[in-house]
DNA sequence: AATGAATGAGCCTTCATTCAT
DNA sequence: TATGAATGAAGGCTCATTCAT
């Protein structure tokens, strides 16, 4: 008797396994026999749910996107003003959720394969976007839209590489110091152009 | 007889059909068969070379890594002072040869497999102690040593976020806008650092 | 729903193809591809059922010592008396099942690469020291042990010799032949040093 | 400038370097490069002296298979009388230069390979034949020709046998041993059939 | 005569995908 | 739905053989 509304789980349940074998073993050895090893199910049963295995990371990647988006509007919805809403926004780059060596790990084995992937090259530009406009909009209730846009492309390349070398280093992250770093940035930011304006 | 100094030669050649290979295929399909094609010659001869592929693709990154300390000591060499030093470092790291499409491509590429080898990893974090390094130094002419650090630490991240967000992108990079960028963060910083020492 | 069993069964046709492949093309190129082939399967399943190729040869020639042991405890188990006991090991060293021309030839051809091997060689020795241990037991009971022991060298030496020329002469071997010298050769033993006990 | 005569020098260099290699490695593993490596040569030189792999095998076979017969011309040139024929024989086939590790293990591994090469076989059958016949004419003038054949067979057999167990134990060979099994087996056979004459 | 770089066929092995159950 | 046995294409790698020097 087929459980009703398993799929969705299902789907879950491998998007996670497969997070957690490219962090074990790396993409180009996340095999489907070993994502579906760890998620307890039979190798057969993936291409019931997920096209092939294009569609399985793809569906991966979407879904970390999504994470982030919900946590970045959670954030929004509870800050106060400018300054508050650019720091909400750092908040929710560096949150526990995201910030896991295994996620960080799939984030950037598949900003890897995402050169050569149409798919994943959109949706990857749809989320830099977003922090884009996010952080340009803050920014501009603050100072000239000239220098918030310049700021706001700073603080994003701020965040971005603060968190390459998170993941590179491989060892426990501190999400404060990331937050520092971007804090002192934003103020930077304000003291100089925003006394200007 | 066989020609002297043919071996470096090859190696840079079968390199060179590595780097654009990855570019072209991405990480995962770029095979030996393809680099070889690539490099004009067949596909056993790599192994004259190389280990096995896992090594050229290691020599690869290395050779990478190389062709940026390279650049790096030439441009520290025409700097004068601390601001010029900081703003070579800024310039090695987007010059024309680092900075093309198929050079990023596999740069990324191979960050995302490094999580998983610890020889990648390795040479990739004495690349980053290198520039870290080099960037505290300069810093630190020019204020105290705990905001050098920071500044430091803030430099390196916007250049590796600038930088990610270029190969990202994939179109045509400007190196004028990363340079910028860098400038107007240097000089942030020494404005509002530097006068307090 | 796979069906119970089918593991040792397919493990059985494969040993049987590789015997067939080695007798046919030799162990040198009784490929993968041509086992597979004759045990009318794929290649890729080969490795459902062994480790490697390695593991498979290791296990036909366990499963053909291990058929050898089978018939020798039943040879023996209807043998009564020190003489029939020996003309018993002599039949079951003969008998229909190990004497084809593909087993033997399967056998000798994994002698050679037991030489270079510790795992093969180790089990040869295994089937060597039982062999021995048997005959020895069985001249004990018909003359002193200094004398035991040297017909049994002698007879492990004549079943060894004379199989390995029915081998290499490659003619369907006769084993009523091997069981008349071997009987003389026993029964010359017993004359002899028998008479003296 | 070439010198005159190296031709069979290097024949002789490079079947010793097969030799030893099929000892070192198997003949399954003895490669043309490592053959070569350890004659001290190149490669490709290989093949000026043999036509291809298969030949430089089948010439070492054949350079195994003289030397014995050297050797046992030898032996019984200084033999007189027709026990001392067959014990020259079984000297002959447990001379040292016959009896060293390496040349058996080439020889077991011949054995394997010559199941499926006509050539090898027709040599090994001649060195057989030679061998019987041998036997055969010496035991002839102790005792009838029927048992005389049939003690040659034996003989023979024990020699392989002995020589299969050696070769297999892998331990250094005594052949003192070897020299005493067949003695006590041709005075046995003299005793018994010639006594009848 | 001699080298060893270069070739390319063929091997073992892995793995996404399919399918009978 | 779910299993995992089975397929077969493709990859990395080895190695006998050739060839320019």
């Amino acid at each position: 008797m087929p459980k009703v509304g398993m799929k969705p789980l299902r789907r879950k349940q491998l998007i996670a396994a497969a997070i957690s074998s490219i962090h074990e073993y790396g993409l180009a050895d996340a095999t489907l026999a070993r994502i579906a090893r760890k998620a307890g199910v039979s190798t057969g049963i993936i291409h019931h749910y997920f096209d092939d295995k294009n569609d399985l990371i793809f569906e991966t990647m979407r879904s970390l996107l999504e994470d982030l988006r919900v946590e970045m509007v959670m954030q929004l919805r509870s800050a106060d003003g400018p300054r508050e809403r650019l720091l909400a926004i750092v908040d929710a780059s560096f949150a526990p959720k995201q910030f896991s060596v295994e996620v960080m790990t799939a984030w950037l084995s598949l900003y890897g394969s995402a050169l050569n992937s149409h798919e994943l090259r959109r949706i990857f530009n749809i989320y830099g976007a977003r922090l884009a406009s996010n952080l340009r909009h803050a920014f501009a209730a603050l100072m000239p839209a000239a220098d918030a846009r310049r700021a706001a492309e700073g603080a994003a390349a701020l965040i971005d590489g603060l968190w390459l070398q998170f993941a590179l280093k491989g060892d426990l992250p501190d999400p404060g110091h990331a937050r520092r770093m971007l804090q002192s940035y934003v103020d930077l930011q304000i003291t100089y152009h925003g006394a200007r304006q």
